[in-house]
RNA sequence: GGAGGAGUGGCAGAGCGGUUGAAUGCACCGGUCUUGAAAACCGGCAUACCGAGAGGUAUCGGGGGUUCGAAUCCCUCCUCCUCCGCCA
């Protein structure tokens, strides 16, 4: 949620960001609409503040009054704080409805986007910030990995059809072992880059879920479990983040780096076609978030080391690669910048989706409330960054596919002390 | 799931219907003193909103109510603690 007070000092600025979001001018009203809002509050406030500001000076009369025994004199008082009264409800019940009018306008603003966002409509318009130098070898009669994980006998998409349902695969043997490895491997990158290991709840209450924009943005998306009233995660994102909700942190505390592994949960309703084969999109999946609570002046800097950070893992498990800058259209809500990173998927001939790295700014810290007193004392929102390091189920995909040979596939190097084999066969 | 107890500022802990946004202690920050430090003393020290400012309003777990007036009384929800039951 962008703060009120962006909103108002950089009513153009906001416009601007929205269109490279492709909003159209009627979209862009709702910039001033929130404006209007904002003033119709303020002028409540003012009115609202001044008569109860009233009713407590009459209200110590009447009890002065009561003190002195001058009853005729406390219950005359009486009399116009009850009309005060009357006045103070209506206008508190104005409020109200103000309030959670704007507060329904402020959640419904995506984030602006930074600067360097190109403008876009879809996937097709990112950039491409880095490509990959070599050229791609496409593997002739290469296996998709949904194939490969059948003839080795690594994931299992019937048996978890028949125990949940279908986008919830199955690893078993070498696949849950390779699984595991990979967890494992990016949970000990991310310790050797200084990033404090987190092992979160899997199941959110709203407040949480609200935090950090997945209430009400992405609602459909979630599992629900009503009777409790508590959403699966889509993200490790959402409990890590969380931890700092409602904090006030000291200049001294950043940054603040943390790292977790969990299964994600996506409803993803609305895929079809290729795209949904084996592991390409799934309900459940295994993912290690990298999460930044940065310093405003630092926060870019930060993106650009998560950026290096997470080419670093590629490189290591020698997969070929691109960075992306997502465009305007393709932009999370929540974020101003996004980096993609995009796995190539020799057998598919298809570029995969395996980590995506944002700056938040103060999006998700306005929501949160996680401030940090800076040098004057005064209380400013943080910055929050994360990404994916890495989506395992994509990266299993990639492995699978680029590794085949005729003997078997082969296991990356940097992960075989994690897999204790060498060789899929 | 059943019975009881409790939720107050960074922490500890008063207040239980009327200048109480909240005593006191600790912690923290600034100053005096000191060669320096400690001690002692003086001052500061919650958050949000409105206001150019003076200042004002709200907040004592959340929400609602009673009252001229609520941290204090009532209702409800949440959380924590103790005991019992169940259980990995």
């Amino acid at each position: 949620m962008l703060t009120l007070k962006y909103i108002r000092d950089h009513i153009s600025e906001a416009k601007n960001g929205l269109r490279i979001r492709n909003y159209n001018d009627d979209g862009l009203q709702i910039i001033d609409e929130i404006v209007v809002l904002d003033d119709k509050r303020k002028a409540n406030q003012t009115e609202l503040d001044a008569s109860l500001a009233e009713m407590k000076i009459l209200s110590k009369e009447i009890g002065n009054y009561y003190k002195s025994g001058n009853k005729e004199k406390a219950d005359n008082i009486k009399e116009k704080v009850a009309l005060l009264k009357e006045g103070s409800k209506s206008l508190e019940q104005d409020r109200h409805m103000i309030e959670q009018e704007l507060e329904d306008k402020l959640l419904s603003v995506p984030n602006i986007p930074h600067a360097l966002v190109p403008s876009g409509n879809s996937d097709e318009d990112n950039e491409e910030v880095q490509a990959w130098p070599k050229p791609l070898e496409v593997i002739k009669d290469g296996l998709p990995h949904w194939e490969l994980a059948k003839k080795y006998n690594l994931i299992d998409f019937d048996a978890g059809v028949k125990i949940a349902g279908s986008g919830f695969p199955l690893f078993r043997g070498k696949g849950a072992r390779l699984e595991r490895a990979l967890i494992n491997f990016f949970l000990d990158e991310a310790f050797n880059a200084g990033y404090e290991e987190i092992i979160p709840p899997l199941l959110v209450n709203s407040d949480t879920a609200k935090a950090t924009g997945q209430l009400p943005d992405k609602e459909g998306q979630m599992y629900h479990c009503e009777r409790d009233d508590l959403y699966l995660i889509p993200t490790a994102e959402v409990p890590v983040t969380n931890i700092y909700r409602n904090v006030i942190i000291s200049e001294s505390d950043f940054p603040i780096k943390l790292t977790g592994y969990t299964p994600c949960f996506r409803r993803e309703a609305g895929s079809y076609g290729s795209d949904v084969k084996g592991l390409n999109r799934v309900h459940q999946f295994d993912k290690v978030e990298i999460v930044q609570i940065a310093h405003p002046d630092r926060s870019y800097q930060v993106l650009k080391e998560m950026v290096n950070y997470v080419e670093s893992i590629l490189i290591k498990l020698e997969l070929p690669y691109r960075i992306l800058r997502l465009c305007g259209g393709d932009l999370g809500f929540t974020s101003a910048l996004t980096y993609d990173f995009e796995v190539y998927s020799a057998a598919q001939d298809k570029w995969l989706e395996v980590s995506s790295v944002s700056n938040f700014e103060t999006f998700q810290t306005n929501r949160l409330k996680l401030r940090y007193k800076d040098t004057s004392g005064k209380n400013q929102l943080a910055h929050t960054l994360n990404g994916s390091a890495l989506a395992l189920a994509r990266i299993v995909a990639a492995i699978l596919e680029n590794n085949q040979g005729p003997n078997g596939i082969n296991i990356p190097e940097v992960l075989v002390p994690y897999t204790k084999f060498e060789l899929i066969n």
